[in-house]
RNA sequence: GGUCGCGUGGCCGAGCGGCUAGGCAGAGGUCUGCAAAACCUCGUACAGCAGUUCGAAUCUGCUCGCGACCUCCA
């Protein structure tokens, strides 16, 4: 088995074989959301790809401190560092403290991460629990003279970084290309460049959200906050850094300036980008307006969803892309995998009551090599599930007496699924569909179905399992003579 | 317009020089009182054109189509 760790850098646009800056120990930073509104789908899939890039190295054995943050202030509405806060401005919305907000939103986000049970970050820092850090951070790239204040307003100068660090690496660009896409900059800017962004922006009197600094009240910029926090808990230069493809081109690439331009060295090893997630081919997103919420997709109340998908079945829709690729969600895919996912639980639940036999005619240790290939290519799920679908093939027919398996083989199937399934996948059995009184129902009802079978009553023993159907309740004869039901959603 | 990426069978989605994943749907079969499930078999796909090569879905060029970023967004 490979047990090399690959991961796709985007710094240098391919695979690179994975080694940490310290033996053992791994330092993950991931971009975590703004808590002004519902998280929506979109970002639910970067937190649970990151949150399966978290468990494999975890399986793995390396201790990893993974540092989530959440961004409660300073996110501006426009990308000219004016204008309303996002939080302030959802604030008077709704006639709440800005901090009302955060709080709502940030609850509502750990409910939501809960439902699709990924792991919580080691540590989960917020932007405004880190004013004095970033103040810290501005005050040594002022020193080091990157940035300038005009006004109580501090910007990082980016035609002087670019002088000695190559600004646009990120995302393979030249500053001259950059340039020559921004817009001009009208007389009322303040900016000496045009890409120029603040670190620290001063805040008007009606302000709700503002902070003393040695520039006056204000309030710190958006990029601001990755980088003081990351350095604080991560060191200087760390491991892994996540996020979403849309936050590389500016959000990223000014961390890195930030970072750069305060300790003089590169903070991040290891880039790594989750893909988007579109809806009918189309990127969903806040502006776009073509989001559905979390809850919307479980109980399936929006247009453009026949049904509702349970959080597990959506988390193993999402297993079987690359993180790297585009996801499209349409009915057609979210049924398929409700399917395949059923599938593969079925079989898990099965393989605790397989028999052992002294032979085996199945491979196993070939089949998980295959996983942990998978896997090791830059956490490819998707091959990943494919395999396990081998294994459910085994399973099924070892359980119908087509193939035969040892006790050693079975004691390594079991354990393959509960690592990879379990817990790197994450994946987790539905809630048990029954209750005490739906399943003493049942008995009963099956147990007349049985007898009037027994008594060859065809007609009676198939009016209760039509009439079972109707209700979506499926039941199925076993081979042994026992009878087995499920809900279908 | 600039930068980058993508186009795979009915749908979703891996692969990225030869061994032609996987899921869902479909067809046939085995099993079953009938179903369901499961298992077996099948469809022989890689946008188009040209080229490199003994050999290309995989490399190169061109054409067409789609998308991302350059504007808040994971």
């Amino acid at each position: 088995m490979t047990n090399k760790l690959f991961i796709y850098n985007t710094l240098s646009r391919q695979k690179e074989e994975f080694i940490p800056l310290h033996e053992n120990f791994v330092g993950m930073y991931v971009c975590g959301p703004t808590v002004y509104s519902d998280v929506h789908l979109g970002n639910c899939r970067t937190f649970i790809s990151f949150d399966l890039i978290y468990r494999y190295l975890l399986h793995l054995g390396f201790k990893v401190r993974y540092v989530r943050n959440i961004t409660d202030a300073g996110h501006l509405e426009g990308d000219r560092d004016e204008g309303d806060d996002k939080f302030a401005k959802k604030a008077k919305l709704e006639q709440l403290e800005p901090m009302e907000i955060v709080q709502k939103y940030s609850l509502g986000f750990h409910d939501v991460m809960r439902a699709f049970n990924t792991m919580s970050p080691s540590i989960e820092p917020t932007a405004t629990g880190h004013i004095c850090e970033q103040i810290e951070m501005i005050k040594v790239i002022l020193t080091n003279g990157y940035a300038y204040e005009v006004n109580g307003t501090v910007y990082f100068d980016v035609e002087k970084y670019n002088k000695e660090y190559p600004y646009g690496q990120l995302t393979n660009r030249q500053l001259d290309d950059l340039l020559a896409n921004t817009r001009e900059l009208d007389g009322q800017d303040e900016k000496h460049g045009p890409l120029d962004f603040a670190l620290w922006i001063n805040a008007k009197a009606e302000h709700l959200m503002k902070w003393p600094s040695p520039w006056g009240w204000g309030f710190p910029g958006w990029h601001i906050e990755c980088s003081a926090m990351s350095s604080k808990y991560l060191g200087d230069t760390f491991d892994i850094h996540g996020g979403g493809m849309d936050l590389q081109a500016t959000h990223h690439t000014n961390e890195i300036a930030q970072s750069q331009a305060c300790n003089h060295k590169a903070p991040v090893k290891y880039w790594m980008h989750t893909n988007m997630l579109t809806v009918n081919g189309v990127r969903m997103s806040k502006s776009a307006g073509n989001g559905f919420l979390p809850g919307e997709l479980f109980t399936g109340n929006h247009r453009l969803l026949d049904k509702g998908y349970s959080p597990m079945c959506v988390r193993f829709f999402m297993m079987q892309t690359h993180y790297r690729s585009t996801l499209d969600f349409s009915n057609e895919a979210l049924q398929a995998s409700e399917k395949g996912y059923r599938k593969l639980m079925t079989a898990m639940e099965l393989l605790d009551k397989l028999k052992a036999s002294s032979t085996t005619t199945s491979d196993i240790i070939t089949l998980k090599n295959n996983c942990y290939e998978a896997m090791n290519d830059d956490f490819n799920t998707a091959v990943l599930v494919a395999q396990l679908f081998e294994g459910v093939r085994i399973i099924n027919s070892v359980n119908a007496g087509s193939e035969t398996i040892t006790a050693s083989d079975l004691d390594t199937l079991k354990k393959l699924f509960n690592d990879f399934v379990i817990d790197v996948m994450g994946l987790m059995p539905e809630a048990s569909a029954g209750n005490g009184i739906a399943d003493g129902l049942m008995d009963l009802v099956l147990s007349i179905r049985t007898e009037s079978k027994t008594k060859k009553d065809f007609a009676t023993s198939d009016k209760i399992r039509d009439s079972l159907k109707q209700l979506k309740i499926a039941v199925k004869d076993e081979k042994d003579g026992t009878v087995n039901w499920t809900y279908e959603g």
